[in-house]
DNA sequence: CTCCAGGCGCCTT
DNA sequence: AAGGCGCATGGA
């Protein structure tokens, strides 16, 4: 066991949900602790009644880093209270209590949301993994742990070529991460400007990246900058919103766009997190783009069990 | 075997 | 502007 050990005190921290719900791909659980690498520095966390207890592999003096990343100074009753009061939201929280969202390394978080699409949360921990064991830098550990490194950074991605992304088993999107990587590389985007500007404006520049479209800035806007305006919409929110909110029609594009823009307060980021997390733990049978939705005149098709509440349309 | 996964970019209408 | 399709890879 490592003697540097900090205990941070907070309520309501859920690490297992925080870390493995799909916002970061590189948390490792080691029995009920959770392996991961922050800022260069390897970590383990532990969840205690009253707190979160977190053991490094060197002395720390400023744990600002980790305070940060886990948002732990964050008042989460409060960002609670600010989601809209109605049924689906309130089976969300009951459900997810202690779900949070992290505030990551920007460059770590657009690369990785680069290759997520179209694949599953399992496989976009392995793809990384690889990216980080062959291309990421050595950290410190402690004695007997595995050797951890850290994300490889952009200059580093940017000096390889794409046949060798491509064996990281990446595929299509070894190209746009390469790409990406580049760029930032060569500072035709400032990642760290971004942090100053409108919700809107930083959206426009991530989206000018290649392979990065709207869901994957809004990740990034929110994971990694939290924008709390951010609400990336995928096939699972997707599917949440249609049937808790939309569950007699289909909303045009726009209109369910103004719907996430307006109906769920000031941490409307937050409160996707919720509903994807709901959606997942919940509904794990339900595949995500039902084939109903292509059926003329279909009734949305009740999915049978744990919906909490009888489907009603909150949109006005 | 087939289907599809926390999409994007490009090509059609 | 809206919709269809290809793109790699691996698991069910």
């Amino acid at each position: 066991m490592s003697p540097f050990i900090n205990k941070f005190s907070t309520q309501h921290y859920d690490l297992a949900a925080t870390l493995s719900s799909g916002q970061a791909f590189r948390w490792r659980a080691q029995g009920d602790a959770w392996i991961g690498v922050i800022a260069g520095r390897w970590v383990r966390l532990r969840c205690e009644d009253d707190g979160v207890l977190a053991e490094t592999a060197e002395p720390i003096t400023d744990w600002n880093w980790l305070t940060h990343y886990l948002q732990l100074q964050l008042d989460l009753p409060s960002v609670l209270a600010s989601f809209p009061d109605d049924a689906p939201m309130r089976s969300a929280v009951a459900v997810c209590r202690g779900l949070r969202l992290l505030r990551q390394d920007p460059w770590e978080c657009l690369a990785s949301f680069i290759l997520s699409s179209t694949k599953q949360i399992v496989q976009i921990q392995q793809i990384i993994a690889l990216l980080c064991e062959r291309y990421g830098e050595l950290v410190a550990i402690p004695t007997g742990e595995p050797p951890a490194h850290a994300f490889p950074s952009a200059a580093r991605l940017a000096a390889i070529t794409e046949k060798e992304l491509r064996d990281c088993k990446m595929g299509f999107r070894a190209p746009y991460l390469l790409a990406t990587a580049r760029m930032v590389a060569e500072g035709r985007i400032d990642l760290e400007r971004l942090r100053g500007l409108g919700v809107a404006e930083a959206r426009e520049a991530l989206i000018g990246l290649p392979g990065v479209g709207r869901k994957i800035a809004d990740c990034v806007l929110l994971f990694a900058y939290g924008f709390q305006a951010a609400f990336p919409v995928d096939v699972w929110v997707m599917k949440a919103l249609r049937e808790l909110y939309f569950p007699r029609r289909r909303p045009t594009p726009k209109r369910l766009q103004k719907f996430t823009e307006t109906y769920f307060g000031s941490h409307a980021g937050y409160a996707q997190q919720y509903l994807f997390h709901y959606m997942r733990k919940h509904v794990p049978s339900a595949t995500p783009i039902p084939a109903q939705l292509k059926r003329k005149n279909a009734h949305p098709r009740r999915s049978s069990g744990n919906r909490p509440t009888e489907p009603f349309s909150y949109a006005n």
